[in-house]
DNA sequence: GTCTATATACGGATAGAC
DNA sequence: GTCTATCCGTATATAGAC
């Protein structure tokens, strides 16, 4: 019975995500998406300084019909390529209209990147458990990595493509991102090399290939959606190969 | 002595790679220069429709610096995002001479990528030998693969970039080198299981992995350089951990 | 073969009506 | 809040001189 698998924790937010039973992807897209929802109102409160609109209620919908429209053509054709008279097409929204919402194409890019990686992190930190043995911390890490990504694939996807087309200051905090997660794999590593569970391999190339194999899975989606491959599957076969050349 | 290392073959072209010894970057670099210079001549004669110039020589010298100034500026900001203008300070060259090297920005780009397929593909077929053995032959591709792409890394991460915007035609090209690419290490790991080497993993998603770890070197180049890791010993590292999930 | 100058179109952004 | 109309810069591509 897929409640008992999820263990609500404390009070609120914490969620047991993985006790000795292995969750499956359907199961945990139903507990985020009530997370979900709560998005777009913070993208409103966030950036009130530079959204023009007053009623929450309108704002929270055009911003999901733009940064939807946005995602499904920037991940066709590159967000240069995207023009805003393709974005107003795809929203509904006039060109002008638009500029209520952000103050312009270098804005929404920002916006957009910095929503990824805050709404991304807020997934992380509550599905990921603190277990105290390395290989379950691992086998987490590894599943809650990959149901994140895939429930936020586009977002990924985008995040990762549309990089170097920001400027300093915000492509300096994706990378400072980017080296933040593989930190997360390298010391979840050194643990279980201290526990004597993993081999003494160097820590940092292993948590960069793990991260490339999670990777793998967002950025080629549409191959592994062609051969029928399921998130699950991938999830599974992942976890054997990563064990088997870091265990002892 | 690197002269030993590298063994001709039958007459020309073929070259044994890995005889036991292994070959680090240093020495197969050596190898690819004198190939490396004749590249340029062949899109040219590959191009003699589109390509104005007759002077081959002449056509020769713009061709390095356009596709040279291409990779640099493309790389940085990505290829839609370069202008004619870019490219001209970048080469030296006015705008109106560099339309007599291609008819438009979409023909660049498809010359540029046809041009790294032909070429890696060139470089590939010289350097892969046909071990008998399996786990050599796995081996001498991961090996082969890592050095070409890292001779040629500005145009593997170019092609990487920029595959979704090119057109239909040009896209599927690339998509069905990258399934071939994929295939050949398929047909490797059967190989193997059907020798009883390796595990009867599923081989569609092993040769999937082992293809994203690859194409992390060229992707992540900077990080690595920061790091101080190099080529060798990432190829050393990404040997050892595919063959302790991959072996029996 | 290469340059300068320019035609032509398109994109981002804004003004002002509703 | 949203729309239409439009400004203005910039981009690609070409014409014609040298």
């Amino acid at each position: 019975m897929p409640s008992k698998v999820f263990k609500a924790g404390k009070k609120k937010n914490r969620v047991i995500f993985v006790r000795n039973k292995k969750v499956n992807y359907a199961e945990f897209q139903k507990q985020i998406k009530t997370t979900r929802k709560s998005i777009y109102q913070d993208i409103f409160c966030l950036n009130q300084g530079s959204i023009r609109i007053k009623k929450e209620k309108t704002a929270i919908r055009n911003l999901e019909k733009i940064f939807g429209a946005a995602l499904k053509i920037s991940n066709k054709k590159g967000f240069q390529a995207m023009s805003m008279r393709d974005l107003s097409v795809e929203t509904g929204l006039s060109t002008g209209a638009m500029y209520a919402y952000f103050s312009g194409k270098e804005d929404l890019l920002n916006m957009m990147q910095h929503h990824k990686r805050t709404l991304a992190m807020r997934f992380m930190k509550k599905y990921m458990t603190l277990e105290a043995d390395p290989l379950k911390k691992l086998k987490t890490m590894i599943r809650v990595h990959l149901y994140i990504s895939e429930a936020m694939q586009p977002w990924f996807y985008f995040s990762y493509m549309e990089a170097k087309n920001m400027n300093k200051k915000h492509r300096d905090q994706a990378v400072e991102n980017s080296i933040a997660t593989e930190k997360i794999i390298k010391e979840i590593i050194l643990e279980g090399q201290q526990a004597g569970l993993f081999k003494n391999d160097d820590a940092d190339m292993s948590a960069s290939l793990i991260k490339a194999m999670l990777q793998e899975w967002y950025l080629k989606r549409k191959k592994y959606a062609r051969r029928k491959v399921s998130i699950d599957r991938y999830a599974d076969f992942l976890e054997s190969v990563i064990l088997s050349f870091i265990r002892k």
